[in-house]
DNA sequence: GTCTATATTTTGATAGAC
DNA sequence: GTCTATCAAAATATAGAC
């Protein structure tokens, strides 16, 4: 995370920021404090607070279309994929309990400020549904795959969001 | 709503908003144009914005009683009164599409602001969380009633969450 | 109880030196 | 590319008149 130019690091910084402490509570100031350098530098990278919220998708949806590749280089049947999706809650537990799910609060938050971005952010989303979706088809449920696909989703979520008031 | 003191006008108006646009997106001017007063009147009533929000989160206490003593005297049968709780995700189907649960997503919010009300909110879940299981027990599932209870809980959590992304 | 200022702080954003 | 000011707007909060 140190590595890289500036203008990863800010990403980082900002990408960690806005999942611990959501997109409007992250100021310029705390993103600069993180990575170490001065306000005014950090508009040398990028002009507006936006900007920086759509680099921060962008990377979440390179990030998880990468890990969706590696499931699917390194699971051959279809069911053990599925297990390593669920097993994201497992594996990231300590995280989850103190703040959610990086996917659903974010587009819960945009959602209420009526963001522009909110589109976007729902690729996340859409990536995991339709990753699902081609397991259960593999599996041979053809006829509900996505049914069955925003099913597990839902649980996911739900299981996220109470783990929060519940685990904490 | 538009009937009662000026307080519980606040109170009315400050619960809507913070739904609506979230707690830390809604400003005082926001709630006092909402209710029709001036900035300086609103802290006759309320010294901090904690102040209202201790409040609201006790509005959200009462009303959420109220709705389960109706439903138990309502419904004789344990399997109706469920029905009348995932009745609510059908009800108020066109608000959850734009803002999701009222109670998953203050809780979300608050978490993330390492908010001091976190747990007063989390009271809220609680309830559904208790009364719930207190309907399981009374169809004889008394082993696993709590558990029944959470897996109703994250169903429904998870299906307000996904609404947002795939019904807007 | 309600209003009109006003103080203070923070935030997103800019200008210009190095 | 990075820094030090600095601006302008918005937010929380206060003081005091009516």
């Amino acid at each position: 995370m140190e590595k890289g130019n500036t203008r990863d690091r800010i990403v980082d910084a900002a990408d960690l920021l806005f999942y611990q402490h959501g997109f409007e509570h992250t100021s310029f100031a705390d993103i600069a404090g993180a990575v170490g350098i001065s306000r005014g530098n950090f508009y040398y990278h990028f002009k507006t607070k936006d900007e920086i919220l759509t680099a921060v998708i962008d990377l979440r949806l390179a990030t998880t279309r990468a890990m969706l590749r590696d499931w699917d280089e390194q699971k051959w049947r279809s069911s053990d994929r599925i297990d390593c999706f669920i097993h994201i809650l497992i594996a990231n537990q300590a995280k989850i309990v103190k703040y959610g799910c990086p996917v659903g609060s974010l587009v819960s938050e945009l959602t209420k400020l009526n963001h522009a971005a909110q589109d976007h952010a729902n690729g996340v989303f859409n990536l995991f549904r339709n990753w699902l979706a081609v397991q259960f088809v593999q599996m041979g449920r053809a006829g509900d795959a996505d049914a069955l696909a925003m099913h597990l989703l839902a649980q996911s979520q739900g299981v996220a969001t109470l783990a929060v008031p519940f685990m904490m």
